[in-house]
RNA sequence: GGGGGCGUAGUUCAGCUGGUUAGAAUGCUUGCCUGUCACGCAGGAGGUCGAGGGUUCGAGUCCCUUCGUCCCCGCCA
């Protein structure tokens, strides 16, 4: 047969069966493992489908037996061969070809390999699937390509590309069209930072790679397309965080005559579908939660429903107490908060209690301290508990549900914002180690009603984004207060405590938008300047119309159960956004630098004291 | 921008209050081995202890500077 004839008649490693017994089959891969036994020599050879058994056997061909002596972990070869049932012990249930094995007949390597830097095989991970690959990751991106070679992350980023297109075909039957939109595009004033591109034929101007396409989507609604969406780069040049990339890819779509019911019901059957490509079940409808309850009960608005243990204000309840931290700080117009942690008494020392939590943990997370109790014989326990009325102890018991064995861990400040977040943050540690989190729970939900602004600076901010619809409320309000009070129309889709995707309801009116830029500071000729052609736009006939934007990095890296979404992406940027591969950013030459008219500033010396 | 951790063999790590020739596992390599599958057995090679400076009779270890990287907070409409 031909070299061509063969690569037609190639077959999957680990897609035989005992079908093929006694059949004549072709393979390409890579040598995976080598079991040298002086006569008998057994191989993996693995693809894209996993790995295979080969056996060179020196009794039935001693020339080709010394030629597989020669080959050497990651050496890239074609074989032909005899699939043959392996008999009794032979057989290997660990593997999914692990009851038949090639007996070759002729080998050819089309490249060999130098050492690799670390052991590409996952065989170790048949018997502790648990083993986790430690390898630094800097070394694992100088070397993606090898890394990518690895059986794991093969699967990482073919449940990506599934995952991916599950989303189009639904999407697609849903009646929505893929649209691009520049990658070139305007620099906006709002929101993150933006990475800019110098222009050589404009001097002394500047492209931005978009944040998102925001604009652009809302103008394919003006333009009466009714439903788009792109699954698309977006970049935002923000300090980074450990599942932040300067670049991710973030499933954007919006629709023309919705509502919020809208996107809730088209959104639901998509993550459910996105869960079941890797086999995992959601029920919906998704709760819906409004961002002032996600505060009040989780301390945080993106809160994490897979164990419950609410935050229970009992500032009410202890208003005369005579603990005198907690009677100050409610004086002082503070709040008590606190959470049960059900059935955690015995493993809660008071040592740990007090000299780990209330004095590191808590501290640590911007709390002045904490009080705590048990719940023991059907009465608290602790070295505060006499500062507490009977009254109050039986409130408290009752506020909390709390039976014996509970422990409640009690956060008080003067700022009741940072009773809130001291406390959701507790919470969530507490769950995190004490395990009141079922990682195989899915548990998503709806954040509703966020403030339509915020305050940052002194000055109003739009906390969605200024194109988001505000309520009624708006039209009236004149006041910073007015203004603080008014609510959106946006929505933010979380799961496992974990922000996925937001989106809002839009403004087709264009004065209502001119309105909310002023509101935001922005003036007369900053708007024409900044925003001129998108408010332009809309004075053109605007549908109402609404979206959503979805990180697909995030989503994917829960899908598969990664812990960063470095893992789902192929060539990902370090923690300090550097390509260890491409070794990104670099300098350019001056003479790139010429043509567009930049200079770099050299980093100066500073004397001064 | 603020705070913290780490940097020792190709890889993952140990190395105590500073004290001979810096260790382990794994990988690599050589030899032996016919049913292994994380094969086994015996041997070997492999280190500017991130870099520079300082303290000391003596520094992987202590101090300073610097580079790299990871984590937490700010930031991320």
């Amino acid at each position: 047969m031909t070299e061509n004839q063969l690569w037609k008649n190639r077959r999957y490693c680990a897609e035989l069966t005992e079908k093929d017994y006694n059949q004549t089959v072709h393979c390409c891969g890579w040598i995976d493992t080598i079991r040298d036994h002086g006569q008998l020599l057994f191989m993996h050879l693995r693809d894209k489908s996993g790995v295979v058994q080969l056996v060179f056997d020196p009794e039935k061909d001693k020339d080709l037996h010394a030629q597989a002596e020669q080959l050497r972990n990651e050496y890239c070869v074609s074989i032909s061969g005899t699939i043959v049932e392996r008999v009794g012990e032979a057989k290997n249930d660990a593997l999914p070809t692990g009851h038949l094995e090639i007996h070759v007949q002729s080998l050819s390597v089309y490249s060999s390999s130098k050492t690799p830097p670390f052991v590409l095989t996952e065989k170790s991970q048949v018997d502790d699937d648990s083993s986790e690959f430690k390898v630094d990751e800097d070394l694992r991106l100088k070397y993606r390509y090898l890394d990518l070679r690895r059986t794991s992350m093969q699967e990482k980023m073919i449940a990506r590309y599934k995952i991916m297109k599950v989303i189009r075909d639904y999407l697609d039957e849903q009646g929505f069209i893929d649209v691009e939109t520049p990658v070139l595009t305007k620099s906006t004033p709002e929101g993150a930072r933006d990475y800019l591109v110098p222009s050589r034929h404009h001097d002394n101007t500047f492209y931005a790679l978009p944040q998102s396409p925001q604009m652009f989507k809302q103008l394919l609604m003006v333009s009466g397309f009714d439903k788009y969406y792109q699954i698309v780069k977006c970049f935002r040049d923000e300090d980074l965080r450990p599942n932040r990339q300067p670049e991710f890819t973030q499933l954007d779509l919006e629709a023309s005559f919705i509502d919020e019911a809208y996107i809730y019901n088209l959104l639901e059957p998509l993550v459910k579908k996105v869960f079941a490509v890797v086999g995992k079940e959601i029920s919906a409808p998704f709760p819906h939660i409004t961002y002032h309850d996600a505060m009040e009960l989780y301390g945080n608005d993106h809160p994490d429903l897979r164990f419950d243990m609410k935050m229970v204000d009992v500032s009410e309840k202890l208003r005369n107490v005579n603990y005198k931290i907690f009677n100050s700080i409610l004086a002082s117009g503070g709040s008590i908060k606190g959470i049960n942690v059900k059935g955690k008494a015995s493993e809660m020392s008071k040592n740990m209690l007090q000299e780990e939590l209330a004095k590191k943990v808590v501290p640590s997370f911007g709390g002045k301290g904490m009080s705590w109790m048990k719940m023991e014989n059907g009465a608290l326990n602790s070295n505060v508990v006499q500062f507490f009325s009977e009254d109050e102890q039986k409130a408290l018991i009752e506020s909390f549900n709390a039976e014996d064995g509970d422990v409640l861990l009690f956060i008080a400040d003067s700022n009741k914002a940072v009773v809130n977040d001291v406390c959701g943050r507790l919470r969530l540690y507490v769950a995190e180690k004490w395990g009141f989190i079922d990682k195989n729970k899915i548990a998503p939900c709806w954040v509703t009603d966020f403030p339509m602004f915020e305050l940052k600076d002194g000055r109003l901010s739009s906390m969605h984004h200024p194109f988001t619809q505000p309520d009624h409320a708006f039209s009236s309000a004149s006041s910073t207060d007015d203004y603080l009070a008014v609510n959106s129309r946006a929505y933010d889709l979380v799961i496992n405590g974990e922000e996925v995707g937001g989106g809002s309801i839009r403004i087709h009116d264009s004065e209502i938008q001119t309105k909310i830029f002023s509101v935001l500071g922005l003036s007369k000729t900053d708007i024409q300047e900044k925003f001129g052609f998108f408010v332009n736009a809309l004075q053109f006939g605007t549908p109402p119309h609404g979206g959503l934007a979805l990180g697909m990095d995030r989503l994917v890296a829960m899908a598969t159960d990664s812990d960063s979404i470095r893992e789902v992406i192929a060539f990902p940027k370090n923690r300090v956004a550097f390509c260890p591969l491409t070794q990104a950013p670099s300098h350019v030459s001056d003479e790139q630098l010429t043509e567009l008219k930049l200079a770099c500033i050299k980093e100066e010396v500073s004397i001064t004291d």
